[in-house]
DNA sequence: TATGAATGAGCGTTCATTCAT
DNA sequence: GATGAATGAACGCTCATTCAT
């Protein structure tokens, strides 16, 4: 009890922070390990390498918030309910790990292609999620018949994609104007998906 | 008349290059410098570092395709033809230079404050235009009146980010494949837009 | 037992003999690792940089060369043969420290203010150590009553500064003419300083 | 008339200014040629190299020197006076140029063998002068006539070399101040060499 | 298992010098 | 002669990684 984190998980914690703070170039192996309070060669127990331990970093973050996604709309009742609470997932999970995400761009040049392939997929599992969501949306009626649900689903994954560019270039955007803008780009969409 | 290029451009282009196959941080100047069919001691009379030369490159596309845009829309005759035209410059521009944009994300991290304000202008520099586009629709009777042009400009703008977001993650995406999916995002905006 | 040199005065060893062929502008960190039997790397664990591991040898040297000046006068029985002695060590430690006292000169323009204020002290101290032994002189009637200590103090310095002089400007002077030349010198202010 | 200066001299001026200011090592052939107002070629039309216009420089200086030293010591009654104006020149030389005899450290590790010889020369040339001098001085009677002249030549040499080395380590000192300090070392050794 | 001292390949940058004009 | 754009050798320093303990 006294030790309740995993050494691997008090290094990916570190992780977080020291890229977060530094970008995947700039920081370095060192402060990461003084951050998780082990010595430098610990690292390469859990890690291969400094590549290594950004991907694992990642594919961590990413499987969180694809279970929190999954979770959390299941407990919505309509789709617009389910889309709404996805958007706003969304701009959570950017703001809070805005840091993170850009390093996620500084050291995209380092991600192999297996990991690149493997975003790719986690990014074709989502816009799965949503046409899901589209075409319940169309059965339930919440949407008008005619709607193409793969167009849609393409429509408000570019939606939650431009949260992402917005959190990465603007530093002072805070949740709240995040969740606001990101309602309204939803409304428009909405109301293209709508019947009329 | 032999020499078409000033010294200055043949750099220019050879970062492109050059960024463009390795990313800022492994670019290395002495590359550049081979591209350019120059000695590497020139890179510093024209540029103070290599970080100001990936500024000045990044300046100089991003400029262009400001330009473009402006030329470009002029020439279209209504609002839904003009941001159908943003949309698909907005692809060719990814495409043509995916690496560069890339490499503008792996920059990031090494962009002075004064840069990243200048991009952020340049983003609300191509919202206010998009919101203009807008407001002309609204009058022109092609968007419906009770339409928010704010919201509908943050919204086309938000697909437009998602073009950025997927021909970064995305290498296999040609041009065509790309305008396609832009073309149904901006569909089902203008549906939500648009008198019904 | 095998290993009786900490790296860190390997290193400074090293040092010693690179600066001293080269002068400190065109002495190479490489050098000095090559010679301390190290990589290039290890230097700066234990120095943060080229200056201040010349600043370090340099502190190290006057330090012990002013430890040795006050255990050999304090063996020494009258004020003149302390001085006599004091004149025979700056001899000593200028002959054999002649390459690294150039090099002194060679980095004086790189010292930080601060060690150029430390050097002044060192000055100051021993001039002080000097007028102190003069007034024992004049007390116990070695020297006459009515000579001003300070002013001797600084006429003995000066003939030390000239010692530095001498050997930093000519290759050829060995530790035995140069001796000679200074005992001539003393004798002279000697004899200034002497009842008659 | 336009042009009094020959642009050998311009350069030679223009390299006092910035070898003073910046050290041999840190002083650019290009901020010599601006500060002498032309281009960076034209320095190498006239000195073959950095070395070699540090040399030309510094010769020009020392030769300066050593001819107002004759100059101004003819015009003095006695052996005493030469002498003490001999010190006071000293004293002015190097606060004038002190920031240049700095200089001649930096650059002292540059100086080919031929140059070093030289300057050992020169000094050899000014202890002949006061050697000279003090011979006339016991001859006149000014000096006690059992004084060994080489001998005070090389205190009084010393006391000299005593400036050098105050004025290179002192940034603060003065020219008064500095004369002061002087006078008093001469006037240890004029007591050392006068009659009793 | 955990460590951290040691490593050395690697790179951005400088600047004396050259040479075509 | 005068120029300054072009050059490239040279070097201080970094930091991911290794390995003896």
């Amino acid at each position: 009890m006294a030790e309740e984190k995993s050494k691997r998980d008090l290094i990916l914690d570190a992780a977080a922070v020291v890229f977060a703070k530094h970008g995947f170039h700039n920081a370095k192996m060192e402060e990461i390990a003084g951050e998780a309070g082990v010595g430098k060669g610990t690292l390469y127990e859990y890690f291969s390498s400094k590549q290594q331990l950004f991907q694992e970093l990642f594919v961590n973050g990413v499987e969180k918030f694809i279970n929190q996604i999954n979770t959390e709309t299941a407990k919505c009742p309509g789709a617009i309910s389910k889309l709404r609470k996805i958007a706003l997932l969304h701009c959570h999970h950017m703001i809070n790990s805005r840091d993170l995400t850009r390093v996620t761009m500084d050291g995209h040049g380092q991600l192999n292609s297996d990991f690149r392939r493997w975003i790719c997929e986690v990014q074709a599992q989502k816009t799965k999620l949503i046409k899901q969501i589209i075409e319940e949306g169309i059965a339930s009626g919440e949407f008008r018949p005619d709607l193409d649900s793969q167009a849609a689903a393409m429509a408000f994954s570019g939606a939650m994609a431009s949260i992402f560019h917005i959190a990465i270039f603007n530093d002072k955007m805070d949740e709240a104007s995040l969740a606001k803008q990101v309602e309204e780009i939803a409304d428009v969409i909405f109301k293209g998906m709508q019947k009329m």
